[in-house]
DNA sequence: ACGCGTCACTAACGCGAGTTAGTGTCCCCT
DNA sequence: AGGGGACACTAACTCGCGTTAGTGACGCGT
């Protein structure tokens, strides 16, 4: 202990954590920042715990199945941008993975390991989920979950579907499909859809059930899905809310015959990185990982600290226009009216 | 405390811990037990880190920069290993990205934050993983750091890049060239770099400088250094150490005009989940990404109780054929010998 | 019947910080 | 000069658990 720098433990403990309120001389002050530099000091993580009732540790729970960790590109960089939050408070993130679903993350909250946790991709059957927020524990969710009281943070996905879906539109194309990311269980996967459908309400384009196809994560089945949607007859564009999922729906559409964007324009969902790089370039809505991750940290920190959160947060979302959307090919005798004209992507 | 459950503090200590060498009755054992659960139980973890002198947390430290981390889809799934691994010894981990390089990551260890920690793409430039080692905390590095005495694990980047150029040599092709993931900074680029080396060499094949072209982790720099490779002369093969890159040279060799593999055959490196979805489905090598994550965090459990462990632990890596690679094709007064056929690839 | 030993458990200390209450010193005001 | 108060600091308690030393009860052997 940094005590033999001249003064005792607690001038050591106000001036390294700069308590407000507590006058200590610049002389001292520095004396110990020196001393404590000195010796290499760092203060005993698990002893500040236990002191101070907090273990300075933020916990990200991940709910989703193994499949959709190893899948999900933005992960990674949800947490980077978690970790970034909490460090800007003291704080650090602990993972907690759900492998089996059996692992009760409900020891993270109640031995007081982390002082609040993240939640990513909540399901309903989650009943410890809802004891610990019964309980009070601080607990923000990242996704939507509709029917329970804890505050959440999500990207805007029913006004990014909105968005690409109107993309198409404002290129005069009508007969437009739509595949979902996953089953409708998943909410994201509801809200681009309803998102969809209410670009197309704006334009007054008939919702037309045949159009709609749903996929399960993959570029599999994607491709499957696609083939589908081409038998049941002609399609000029085709929304597709996962960028992967898309990859696979691409490949289905080159082996059909057709041709991206000149007979099919496609959207993606997502961004990810290789979205750039696809053959045509993917138009697509990027979704901001890493400042969902700042977001949710930022709420829970709050939360933590006992300052209000609201009770829902959306991120805005970008569409990134590229090379798989294209105007209709107009018969000779109408013309093409819409020359929207919309964002700027990186190309490759 | 349950100690209110008809026995005392010491008591519940032993059975819930399973002290060996202490002896309780049976029926203690189990009213202990019950009280445990009827009062929703959890010891502290701070309180137990004190006084234990253990954290039960392992540290993941990403030393690669943002956009490395934005880019490996192996990262989330190493962590889960590494989470699994954790898990069985009642040990949690905590992340610690470097997002800047500035953020020092010595804290999680020297304030016992950490009982020990992982790091990830390690640096030679780091004086403070050097400074940490002299001191003797455990640590296990991930990924390969010649020049420092701490123990690695990582996967066979050499044998797994040698059996891939070996299955192109067995399709009967010479001209092979290679594409690297990365600067030959980073050691993996270089053991790669050697593997496709080594198995020319073992083909009695002359290795030719003009063959090889180094990429930075991204599909654009894939495809611009595919450019350049094509401008230098006709090869017949491509070696690409990394999926990623792979795509962004698959799109440069149709872009010149000829096809894979009737033209070049492409095999890649890292099998990541799109490789199946390739057009056409990427021949690579699989790259373990959670038994990496299990591997390295089952040595560093054992590093942290004192068990030995092996300086150098390598994870073999397996080749997956799809359909990017095909034997040459022959002219009609020359057969190909090579009947070589190995692994099954999991098609779309 | 006494002593020794195991069995089953408890009392009390310590981990390393944060924190509250308290102590001494110096200065300023009247 | 004496008293009040801010100033600068310290002694001692606390957090919740692991752990060592110690206590009483009971059984067995001579």
């Amino acid at each position: 202990m940094a005590a033999r720098a001249g003064v005792s433990r607690t001038t050591v403990s106000f001036v390294l954590n700069d308590r407000p309120g507590t006058n200590i001389s610049p002389t001292t002050r520095e004396r110990v920042r020196e001393a404590a530099a000195e010796l290499g000091y760092h203060p005993h993580a698990s002893a500040r715990g236990l002191a101070g009732g907090m273990s300075h540790i933020l916990g990200f729970v991940l709910r989703q199945s193994a499949e959709q960790v190893a899948g999900d590109a933005a992960l990674a960089e949800t947490l980077r941008g978690l970790a970034a939050a909490a460090r800007t408070a003291g704080f650090r993130v602990m993972v907690e993975p759900l492998d089996p679903v059996q692992g009760s993350y409900e020891s993270l909250l109640r031995a007081q390991h982390a002082d609040g946790i993240v939640v990513s991709g909540p399901r309903i059957d989650d009943d410890g989920l809802a004891r610990l927020a019964r309980d009070g524990f601080p607990i923000v969710l990242q996704g939507s979950l509709p029917g329970i009281n804890v505050p959440s943070v999500d990207v805007d996905n029913v006004s990014g579907a909105w968005r690409a879906v109107e993309h198409l539109i404002g290129l005069g194309l009508r007969r437009i499909a739509c595949i979902t990311n996953a089953p409708l269980a998943y909410t994201a996967a509801q809200q681009r859809l309803d998102g969809y459908r209410a670009a197309l309400d704006a334009a007054g384009i008939p919702f037309d059930e045949d159009l709609v196809a749903y996929a399960a994560f993959d570029a599999g089945s994607g491709h499957r899905v696609m083939a589908e949607l081409l038998a049941r007859g002609p399609i000029e564009a085709v929304f597709v809310a996962s960028d992967v999922v898309a990859f696979g729906a691409i490949a289905a559409i080159r082996e059909a015959g057709l041709r991206v964007p000149d007979d099919i324009s496609v959207v993606g969902f997502d961004d990810i990185a290789l979205a750039a790089f696809f053959d045509p370039p993917l138009t697509t809505v990027r979704l901001p990982a890493y400042d969902l991750g700042v977001a949710v940290g930022t709420a829970l920190l709050d939360r933590v600290a006992g300052r209000p959160v609201p009770d829902r947060m959306l991120l805005p979302i970008e569409l990134i226009v590229r090379s798989s959307t294209a105007a209709r090919k107009a018969p000779a005798n109408e013309r093409v009216t819409a020359t929207m004209k919309e964002g700027r992507g990186p190309g490759p």
